[in-house]
DNA sequence: TTTTTTTATTAACATCGTTAATTTAAACCT
DNA sequence: AGGTTTAAATTAACGATGTTAATAAAAAAA
């Protein structure tokens, strides 16, 4: 009964196309409406046909991770290298991290919140080259050269990366997920968390 | 063909043993595996029998938060009078919240990480009593007592509850859901996290 | 006992991710 | 050309989800 047939001539072309897809779907309807199905009937295939470029939903939420990540990464080498005072690159890069995610609400969710083992297991992460990966290595980069340019406490730079970036996505994380509750002014908030977390609260 | 009818006597009887299973089902299968289905075969009713005691999954979600609030609201009452210096009771009531979350993944996924509508509009939200509102005032209670004790910096106590909660919230959720990244130990995590907050990380 | 109300069930719908079997179109080969 | 092989896409189906409407069964009221 078809009786229109198409034909992806290149693979990798086709699976952009897809992706592309993907992508404005998310944008456009939302996270929580996204499917496979959608997807397929959104492009005129069917559902089916997807399985033939990615492996499954989880094959096609990692690749769109990465586009996410990627896009995430490149502006961060643009804060990081803008200035010249690190402890103002750490600024800028945090406040970046926190305006992205809000910013891209249905993206950060994808990228943060799907699946938690799209990336494989903890020692496949650290070592498969990704753009998740390196994301992570530029910002501890940052974390790094406060360290050593005396601006930050010296202290284990895993530690101190990993708990500045989980307080920053922690409020976007929060804000977005969170919607019942009355927040304050998003760009309050994040400056006076970035101002906590480099100057402290106490008096 | 029902061979086997039950009488539930008294309604709110009944709403306390659905919970008390859906809680069971939660912590035994955890947060991904829970469904009205198996929660109905559990409890040997029928799926629809759910729907005579909940509006729908969300309203059950709902009471289910409830009950976790009220639990974690118990336990932050206990650690907030027990130390009589304000700072160290904020102190210990952000690891506290903390040590909640990561103890209790699926209970605390429930509560921060589901529909995000269940407590209505963000006024319906304050002005509505709930124990997840009691929460939140506890914990700001917490920080106004260090704020007029001078023991954090004067600023608008909204905004350093705030960010406070989301920043300990944040390393919960990344823990949490970010399986495949090689976080460091939660518990150094969490203790830098509260120092960095009050002290700053800036030497 | 008969009627009414409460409680529970069955059947069904629309959605989801996914697999197996099958058809259609293109490419290849004398 | 025509026939064969390979690649691409589709249909049908499965098991699972939340949810609604129609119906049966039991308890309470009359």
């Amino acid at each position: 009964m078809g009786v229109k047939q198409k034909r992806a001539r290149y693979k990798e072309e086709f699976r952009r196309e897809i992706l592309d897809a993907a992508r404005e779907l998310f944008i456009n309807e939302g996270y929580e409406k996204f499917s496979l199905r959608r997807l397929a009937e959104k492009i005129e295939y069917s559902p089916t046909t997807l399985y033939l470029y990615f492996k499954d939903k989880d094959d096609l939420l990692f690749a769109i991770c990465e586009e996410v990540a990627e896009q995430f990464l490149d502006n961060l080498d643009r804060v990081g290298t803008l200035q010249t005072d690190p402890l103002e690159a750490l600024r800028q890069a945090l406040l970046y991290l926190m305006e992205f995610g809000l910013e891209n609400p249905n993206q950060y969710k994808v990228f943060f919140f799907t699946n938690p083992m799209v990336y494989g297991t903890q020692e496949e992460f650290m070592e498969r080259d990704s753009m998740a990966r390196n994301s992570y290595f530029a910002f501890r980069k940052i974390v790094q050269d406060c360290i050593e340019a005396g601006r930050l406490r010296e202290m284990d730079t895993e530690v101190l990366t990993q708990v500045l970036a989980v307080a920053a996505h922690g409020l976007i994380a929060m804000t977005l997920f969170n919607r019942s509750f009355p927040w304050a002014d998003r760009q309050v908030l994040a400056h006076t968390l970035v101002d906590g977390l480099l100057r402290g609260y106490a008096p």
